[in-house]
DNA sequence: ATAACTGCAAACGTTTTGCCAGCAT
DNA sequence: ATGCTGGCAAAACGTTTGCAGTTAT
């Protein structure tokens, strides 16, 4: 892997591509962070940023983008969907196909070049809908 | 309108409001401040804030979540989807209608109770498309 | 009198940046 | 020697909050 010109796989790099591939949930930088940080204690947040910039430049990570909240981050960069409880912040995976046509149905309604798509549900986690009453995310 | 208990429709409330509606692209916050600092100079930012937030409890306004950069806001409360310019970072409605089943597909992929989703698509501009290079938005 | 709202400024949490040292090439 | 990278700390950015004064009920 690594071969562009000048990219140098150092120890950071791996390590935080590795924590975003075995994390479970779909960790936020400073999740990482934590992480990261049992594995190399002198780690910067700084660099975990740089770090995940990087590995989305090179496709191998993926930003969940949902402002207002925390960016966060997918070792899982197979087009796939994201499911979101609106109570405790949670980010799941949705493995559903992509509906047939979508694209061709955004394409003839617009002029743009339409280059992809992002399709995120919301609902309420199953601990959730039992807990019935909880703090919201944030 | 506006019959909840203790709300007063003020002044700055109602031309945020309308410079939501009439605004052409969707609004930042500190765009819409602009805008309605020039009807009403000694406007601040937070109650800009405050009233978008207060319109979107009342569903008069819709929150356009792209983590990374800002917020955006929309007067349009219609169920409606967007196309997002990536280079330069241009929101615009695209009318196109829920694939049919979407929601139900997803519902049978997990447990969770689903609510709702947003499906945003990628693309570039015509204008963007013409203008082969530019600054990419941020 | 009470409660909702405003302007202003300070605080907040997240992300980015500048700087200098270290290390791989 | 060069240039990519890292740690650290400061800055930047968008957003929220506390406060004191104002306005409508």
């Amino acid at each position: 892997m690594s071969s562009q010109p000048g990219l140098r796989m150092t120890q950071q790099h791996r390590v935080i591509l590795e924590e975003v591939r075995t994390a479970d949930s779909h960790p936020a930088a400073d999740e990482l962070y934590e992480r990261v940080r049992s594995r190399l204690p002198r780690l910067s947040l700084g660099t975990v940023y740089r770090n995940l910039e990087l590995l989305c430049q090179q496709g191998l990570v993926q930003k969940i983008e949902l402002a207002g909240s925390q960016r966060r981050f997918d070792g899982n960069v197979q087009a796939h969907y994201h499911i979101r409880c609106v109570r405790c912040g949670l980010v799941e995976d949705l493995p559903i196909q992509p509906p047939d046509g979508l694209e061709d149905a955004a394409r003839a309604a617009t002029d743009y070049e339409v280059t992809g798509h992002r399709l995120k549900f919301f609902g309420i986690c199953p601990e959730c809908k039992h807990e019935a009453h909880r703090e919201p995310p944030r």
